[in-house]
DNA sequence: TGAATATATGAGCAATCATTCATACATCAA
DNA sequence: TTGATGTATGAATGATTGCTCATATATTCA
C-alpha cells in the first residue's frame, strides 16, 4: 500500500462524510439528550433517581434547591423520555424510564477516569 | 439505640443519596463532556472524526462552516480530551482522542431509537 | 525575505438557558 | 367547603454560549 493509496481512501472518507452522518432528526434527538445531561442539576436528579423513585419535594431537598427549580428541570427530562411521573396521593413520584441513561453516564465516567491516568 | 433511630428502607435510601453520587470534580468532568455533546456543531465534528482524521479546512468545508467557528469548537474539544491535534505541515490534523466517544453516542442512540418505538 | 495559506484567538453580540418569583392547579384532611 | 400541602407553570433576569469579525501566529514556497 503505496501513500497515494492511503491519501485515496482519506479523499473517499472525506466524499462520504455527510452520507455516514445519522439522519437529521436523530441527531437533533441525541444532542437534545446530551444538552439535558450537559446540566449538574440534571444529572444530579438522574443520579438520584437511579437509586430510587423520588418525589418533587424529596430531590428538592436532597439536593437543596427549590421546588420550582426542581420541577421546571424535571418537565424538561419528561419531555425528553429520560424520566416517567406517577401520582401518588398528593405526591408525583419520579422515576428514570431508561436504564440506558446510567450505562451511558458509567461510560462517560470511564472515559474521564481513562483520562487523569494518561497525562 | 432506641426506636426512635429505626427508620424506614426509603428513608434509608434518601439519606444515602448524597453518599452515592460521584464527586465534585467527577461530576463536574462528566457534565462538562455532556455539555460538549449538546451542540449540533460539535457532534458533527465528532461524527465526521469518526470515521478519518481531517484538518480544520477539511472540517469546516465538509460543513459549511466558517474556518473560526470550527476552530474554536476544536479547542474546546481539545480542551476537554476528546480530540488531539497534530500539525502535518501547515494543517493541523484532528482526530478522535477516545473511541468510547462513539460508544457513548451509539448508546445515545439506542435510547433514541427505542424511545420512538414505544409511543 | 515576503507573499500565500492554514489555523488560533480575543472581543462583541445575539440567542439560549437556569433560576427565581408569583401564582395556578391538584389532592387530602377536617 | 376550607385550609394545608405538593406540584406545575409563565414571566423576568442574569449568566452562559456559539458565532462572526478582525487580527495574530505559524508554516511553506518562491
Amino acid at each position: 500500500m503505496t501513500d497515494n493509496n492511503f491519501e485515496n481512501e482519506h479523499i473517499k472518507s472525506l466524499h462520504n462524510l455527510n452520507n455516514e452522518i445519522p439522519n437529521n432528526d436523530e441527531l437533533e434527538a441525541m444532542v437534545n439528550v446530551f444538552k439535558a445531561f450537559g446540566d449538574m442539576t440534571r444529572v444530579k436528579i438522574i443520579l438520584a433517581l437511579s437509586q430510587t423513585p423520588l418525589s418533587v419535594g424529596e430531590i428538592a431537598d436532597s439536593l437543596e434547591m427549590s421546588q420550582s427549580s426542581i420541577s421546571h428541570q424535571l418537565s424538561l427530562l419528561k419531555q425528553l423520555n429520560l424520566v416517567s411521573s406517577m401520582r401518588k396521593g398528593r405526591n408525583i413520584h419520579y422515576r428514570l424510564s431508561d436504564q440506558h441513561i446510567i450505562t451511558i453516564f458509567n461510560q462517560t465516567k470511564e472515559h474521564i477516569v481513562e483520562d487523569e491516568n494518561d497525562n
